[in-house]
DNA sequence: AATGAATGAGTCTTCATTCAT
DNA sequence: AATGAATGAAGACTCATTCAT
């Protein structure tokens, strides 16, 4: 069994990877995951090409490590509101602006990638169980999670198009929309 | 001035064209967009790597073509059913399973492409006014479409869900998700 | 023996090459050799790229017959000229600066292509000819021609500086220049 | 911010940079510009195609720096000659011999690309100046360089004629034009 | 005589990744 | 831990040219 390495050392790499997170989340958020290279990732971060690879097996490793990240953030924001339904949408919506293009990549690689597409739903299901502690009249049933389910999907796909422009060019107002989703979130309500 | 071709010519052509369109769909549904490459497409369809290039201009163009094709194709299976709810939303849903590939990569070219976008913001509006034909009391109002799009957002995104399996990872099964769909619908109304 | 073909026909032929030859001029002068292709040629004159080839053998052959239109031109611009030899020269120089592109890569297919090159010494033997009956006392000895050719090559030179902007990036106005090929003239009239 | 590399390293790429260099010029000498691709310019140096990239941007980066050296090279030449004026000529005569196809190419290029063009002026500029060193009567004046540019370029188009054999091809030897060059020097100083 | 369709053989360029240090 | 150098394997796109009609 190799010897767990110095402290110092191991603070240190941890450092370097958060540092590469940093660089390739803001990479993915802003010209996209598929426009950018794990050569530029490193340089961003203020290091070599191949330091990347010391830090991460491949692209899709640090794609999975921003996206973990992201989940983290968009929870933090969640939570430091307060309970009124309106105020989580827009937050919600917010985040999703900020992120469209890195989310829009998530749901790509996630079609041919199983790995993405295992975290995510592992993801929603945390998100399900998040969403219960926030609104209980939505918590799911033991083995029918349809409600929530139905509405998290609802709301990311509204919010994207919100923050896409292609709600407003089929002229559906931001407004409106939210409307519909808490209207929706009422009906749904036990 | 050449003089206009012989009709023969013309159709071989466009018989070629549309068999690299054939080739190309097959190949976005199957292997993504990002997964080949128009050698590849070209080939498939029974061509050299040039001839690809005498009818569209890039990978972009014919992916376009593929996308116009594809949204005649649902059109035509959307017409061919009768007016009953559920029976529309498992035709739709019948073909976003057959071609969840292409819709994602549609997505995350919308997100870069300019000119995909334009093109599916076209479609969205077209969709909202054959739907008002389908459905009249989910007609648009003459400025405020949000009825029509947030339904079929919502339609869209339930149906990416179920078809590629993150409904069922999260214990949400699809007949309850199409029970919430139609029960929006009722709810929406006039 | 074939028949010979028809006059009409081959009236017609003739006026083809000839658009082509127009065509292809045009485009050597404008874009340059290494900037077009046959297809375009053939397109611009307005003719399908397989007519190309049926009255050139190759992109090569019709810069050859270009390039024999081309001295052709200049000749007759020459002898429309009277003697005055500082007239001569400006006729050369509006000359030389249409025709830059052309001259510069008729020069660099001089270097690789045999045929070129061969074409090339052929005009400029003739062209010694006929300085020497525009301007008598420069004609060349039986078997030493160095006198013309020096001079031809200068103002050759010289004029592509002044066309190309080369001189007066360089601080040499055309004015002074001509006046140094005049004097040239002059000490080595015999 | 990573340290500086170490000069061993350093070295190398160096190393590298100057044997993609000389396996350019010598590509561009022998075959020409046109006839090269990056790809075997990286073989012939002994590194892979995206070796290449690494260190020039495109195809005619390199051109550029082969011609930087090629110009370096004719100055040291030029150098090592004692003033005698004869062997000044037949030393850039020699020189222009070896890179006759070379010097073709870079014509052609400067009449397309204006980068290679400006940085032609800018070494004509120099070349002004280092000539007004060897020969101070032949040094240009104020703002009328009209003399050395004058000679320079006659040197240059005669040096090319007869390296490419067409002085040759029309009666004009070597030794007469030589001659004449030597006139025309004599002529031009103050 | 003219042409529409088709193509083989490139050519430039990119990028995830490795290796010696 | 970090890196500079190097790369194999593509992939988008071009062009002179041919052939059946």
């Amino acid at each position: 069994m190799p010897a767990a390495p110095p402290t110092k050392q191991r603070a240190k790499s941890e450092a370097t990877q958060e540092k590469l997170v940093t660089a390739a989340a803001e990479e993915f958020r802003t010209v996209g995951y598929f426009n950018t290279d794990t050569n530029k990732i490193a340089v961003h971060a203020g290091y070599a090409p191949a330091t990347f690879y010391k830090h991460f097996e491949n692209k899709l490793a640090i794609f999975l490590a921003a996206y973990e990240a992201w989940v983290a953030e968009e929870w933090r924001a969640l939570e430091a509101t307060d309970d009124d339904t309106e105020t989580l949408i827009r937050t919600v919506l917010t985040h999703h602006k900020k992120h469209l293009l890195f989310r829009t990549d998530l749901r790509a690689l996630a079609a041919t990638e199983p790995e993405v597409k295992r975290y995510q739903n592992k993801l929603r299901r945390e998100q399900v169980k998040r969403l219960a502690v926030l609104a209980p009249d939505l918590a799911p049933d033991e083995d029918d999670w349809s409600v929530p389910v139905f509405l998290l999907l609802t709301m990311e796909r509204v919010s994207d198009a919100i923050a896409d422009g292609s709600a407003r060019a089929s002229h559906a107002s931001e407004a409106k929309l939210i409307a519909h989703i808490i209207k929706l979130i009422d009906s749904l309500r036990h």
